[in-house]
DNA sequence: TAGTGGTCTAGACCACAAC
DNA sequence: TTGTGGTCTAGACCACTAA
């Protein structure tokens, strides 16, 4: 069951271009060849090319110009965050240009919150999988998060170092759920002592507080977390296309 | 120039399934018609059915399965914000089943301040056109926003309703500038004084402070917005499709 | 097995901007 | 005028799921 067939070709086609971007072969503010050069190049149909080159546009790492030619964003190529890696924060802090540390506080079985259970629709008193975990950035506490999934979906025990895994990993190796999408909630906060000692700070100042429900294909939610992001120390910041 | 061509087949098929899916033709955790009969029903290719599909399947608003068929997300036909709506606080506000109004506190020509200057790329001295505004939610006061576009950009001076229009249709007719794309910082902040009365808050509680930045095809920062947000007022909610 | 969505192609025509 | 990206079609084949 770990078979996975080939990539999609417009999925190696954004690949490609995405390297070559980083590698500078495109650099910043130039044109890219033309949509049909690039299909001569590749060996590909020109639909092909444009599948790839709609999701760099859509990312906001190119800009399109009908009539004109397809240039490389010179602001977002080094945009810490896209919004659809909001949620990865060991990529985040990566992207963010320091080095990032995962540290797993606790992971245990318990009974779910009250919080847990209605985000989750589980019944008073069902169990949940928690994790409490730490991310640091250059050695530096930013992120402190609570997350928590229910133990009836658990096909297999956790183990020491699964806390390690992105979201997506985790929920498909122990639990055999994929992610549909994922709704957050964005609140600023004055933190309580917990999270003042667990980030190092010493003055009391707001925070932002994350609150993350994921659902899978068939509508139910599977994963909820709560993060307190010390946002002086690493900065949210998002990129959007526009058009 | 006001002409318009009619809209893309695509964004008809979308808007005719958002309308179909919001009056309850579509209902909520059903399934739509497969590809081919909404093909054959609108007669169009089946190539542009799914152009639309995948449109409202990124704004998680269905989820498709293969082999299966495609739902209607019963979770986020009411989530009040999808992302690409963010900075349009007053789609925002009436998504969030509020009543908006909008009202112009400020719209003058000034020299740009030292933030402005540097977000914008402006040299020292250099006007911007201002605006500050403030967004009410069933009358109450959530949102405190000032924004500041270059005064060199503009090809007719701002009327007095302008503050009332979105960034998109402000930056056209009046600069003729198109909006590429936007990087928004997300922070948590203590108001000071000002913001306090303007949000008629009493007691100091931490607001989320919204910073955007928008980029036109060239390129060129264009307009710069920062926002005070009363998140316990209005709640910041973000949906994301994950595939 | 039948029917669904997922992928990919080849080709046509259009709108737009640079030259 | 030329070449770019934007739109749309018709059709083929594949992968997956439910019955």
């Amino acid at each position: 069951m770990a078979l996975r067939r080939p990539k999609p070709i417009t999925q190696q086609i954004s690949d490609l271009l995405i390297e070559r971007i980083h590698s500078g072969i495109y650099a910043p503010g130039t044109r890219l060849p033309s949509e049909s050069e690039l299909a001569e190049e590749l060996g590909v149909s020109r639909s092909s090319i444009r599948t790839a080159l709609a999701r760099l546009a859509a990312e906001g790492m190119v800009i399109r110009k009908q009539g004109d030619g397809t240039y490389v964003n010179e602001h977002l190529v080094k945009v810490p965050t896209r919004f659809g890696g909001m949620w990865d924060f060991m990529r985040l802090i990566a992207n963010s240009g320091h080095t990032p540390r995962i540290e797993l506080l606790e992971q245990h079985l318990r009974p779910a919150t009250a919080g847990e259970s209605q985000a989750l629709h589980l019944e008073a008193g069902a169990e949940v999988v928690a994790l409490r975990r730490r991310f640091f950035a250059d050695e530096r506490p930013v992120i402190l998060t609570t997350s928590a999934m229910p133990a009836s979906l658990l096909r297999e025990p956790l183990r020491p170092r699964d806390g390690e895994m992105t979201i997506n990993e985790l929920m498909w190796r122990r639990c055999r759920q994929s992610i549909a999408y994922t709704i957050i909630d964005i609140h600023a906060v004055l933190p309580d002592e917990n999270t003042l000692t667990g980030l190092q700070r010493e003055h009391q100042a707001p925070l932002l507080r994350l609150e993350q429900l994921f659902y899978n294909k068939d509508n139910r939610p599977v994963y909820y977390s709560i993060s307190c992001y010390d946002d002086k120390a690493l900065g949210l910041r998002l990129a959007q296309a526009w058009g």
